[in-house]
DNA sequence: AATGAATGAGGGTTCATTCAT
DNA sequence: TATGAATGAACCCTCATTCAT
């Protein structure tokens, strides 16, 4: 939540209690259930208690909205992860911060938007796929940096680039079947997922 | 092709070199593009080289494209992955059989309908999810039969479930960065992806 | 009945064992059902056996349909009413001889046809207008005959155009409410409706 | 016009001054001109001096402007019948006023809705007629009242039931033939209605 | 006569967006 | 800022009609 209050602070994020913020966050729950065309800027109205007219004071229009969604997801997970980046010492222990962090934000408070960044990015256009693209980068980067840091430990062999792929569908596909109700815990769901990339000791 | 061939003689899948046939290839590589609703009738219309209003004459409404795009998408990839299953002696055999039958389906002539099965699913109401589910219970069957043997032979110690899940979604997402005309060959990828989830041999 | 078969022979009207004579049967009662916009020329196909485009061996066009039904049901009233009036001797029972074949034609075989007539007037073009208006004015005249001559009776005092108004509207709305199978015979409904416009003896 | 200023006071129907009340008008006409079917949200758009799409602001499908006009014209209707009843003294007076009201609504102002009540009922679905046929039971039960004291002052001996029946038809059917700018005043119409079913004084 | 796939204009309806209030 | 009526293009779908077989 520091995270959140140090992004709201300076400016990067929308404050999550001004209307502004709850319009973001109703978008990022009905894109997320029902499908960003599917999801008509009545429905977001509705749910946020204002008038559809309203929405467009906020937002130039309905694509500007999922930007935003998208731009605020990547924009928390990446400072989340910094933040227990900071935190671990051991590359084994930067790579499991790295797979708790992506699972927390996808099962988390803004997993829906994290959802977006993979199942609507073709609802994006070109301008705006760039500006998400940029920050995703830096995102992406951070997982880069540590898997080369695990490799050179040994850890694992695989081309890191290969495992970074093969982790993101894997991860951001338990969104379809995982549920922080069930009988898993995300802890367990982290270390099963770490289990597939790296070499078990020997 | 000959798996093809013969899901037309039976009457499980079109023709398709018929109308109908060309109708649905279509519409798969349409609705994977664009979008299942950014894609109109009118867009499938013009591909197939047809007017708009004679879709209907195939097909009862929008949705039931996309339903006849994944059912038969569903139906070749189980009846290549029994003709595979058929030659592969090992476990281990069988297990990189079914692999590679996947990203075959995933990046092969009907892989937009097989992605569809992944990305669409949300635009099939439910008793065409209903149909379509139970085809693709066939198909996943087949999957945990196979993982199970993989697994009694000690190849693996993950629970299979699990397995299946990590790989469906890391086998999917390979959509959206590998291409059969890069660097790597499927049968690579194939090879990488089976060393995710198989302990090597020490 | 016989009417009919004479009609049939001379070439009026279509004969009822054959395509087009079911087909136009078929299509009163569906037109008279649902309405002449709301059946489809698929509708009347289904329920004749055969397929919409067979429908247009026999007519040009559904018009042409609503057309035939319409031009056959007044023939077939006309001459009904003339069969019975060449039974009744006194202006009275000729009167009732008309009242009790138009309820006939009303609530009888071809009652669809005959309330198509009334309601469906407007679904024909000027041209088929004019065609079955003219066949209509026969019908109506032998009505002004009658009623002139009940009138000259002394038993109506009422202008006979008026008269005749009331009546075509007093009937015709029967076809909402009144049912051959009800507490009510058609009989005494014909009594009732004569007791309307006759004055009862003194 | 007092009617329609109380109606409109108290919410029954739409201020005819509206844009919702003159769309209301305008599809009344229409509807009566044209049929139903026949007629198109642009055409009604068109004659608003709106666009279609516009219209869907106001109801929520084309079969709720009918339902709309409907229950406007019967509200109307009843409200009318209701001021004209109290100002009538002798079972007689009252009876005259009913058939001078039903006239009234069925050539006066709104007409055209009076004359869909009959015309159009079937277009309407199930929910909407449910709603109509209750208004209009109210409208019909000031008939039959009325009709059992004119009976129980000996002025007809026809079952009022009946009565009500072929008045209905006989009245509504005016719609086709007779015309305010004719020969005949409506005055005289109603005259000779009521000549049809009251016993002339001996 | 019958078929049935194809036509293509037109239907009702939706919805992101605008703007005067 | 917020409203909500109005816009107008675009959507899916219908259906009378045609025509090669």
């Amino acid at each position: 939540m520091t995270v959140i209050t140090e992004l709201v602070a300076d400016g990067s994020i929308t404050n999550p209690e001004s209307a502004k913020g709850k319009l973001i966050q109703c978008a990022a729950r009905l894109f997320n259930t029902k499908g960003f065309d599917r999801t008509t800027v009545r429905d977001i109205a509705r749910e946020v208690g204002i008038l559809s007219g309203s929405i467009f004071h906020h937002f130039p229009n309905k694509e500007a909205i999922l930007c935003g969604v998208m731009r605020e997801a990547v924009l928390i997970a990446t400072s989340k992860m910094r933040a227990a980046l900071a935190l671990a010492d051991t590359p084994e222990a930067r790579l499991q911060a790295l797979i708790h962090c992506e699972l927390e934000s996808i099962h988390g408070l803004n997993g829906d938007g994290f959802a977006l960044l993979v199942n609507e990015w073709r609802s994006l256009g070109p301008d705006n796929q760039a500006e998400v693209l940029a920050l995703r980068d830096v995102y992406e980067q951070l997982w880069l940096d540590v898997l080369d840091q695990v490799r050179a430990a040994g850890l694992i062999d695989m081309d890191t680039f290969l495992v970074r792929r093969f982790l993101v569908g894997a991860l951001s596909n338990t969104y379809t079947w995982f549920h922080l109700d069930g009988d898993m815990t995300l802890q367990q769901l982290a270390h099963q997922a770490l289990k597939l990339i790296v070499r078990p000791d020997q």
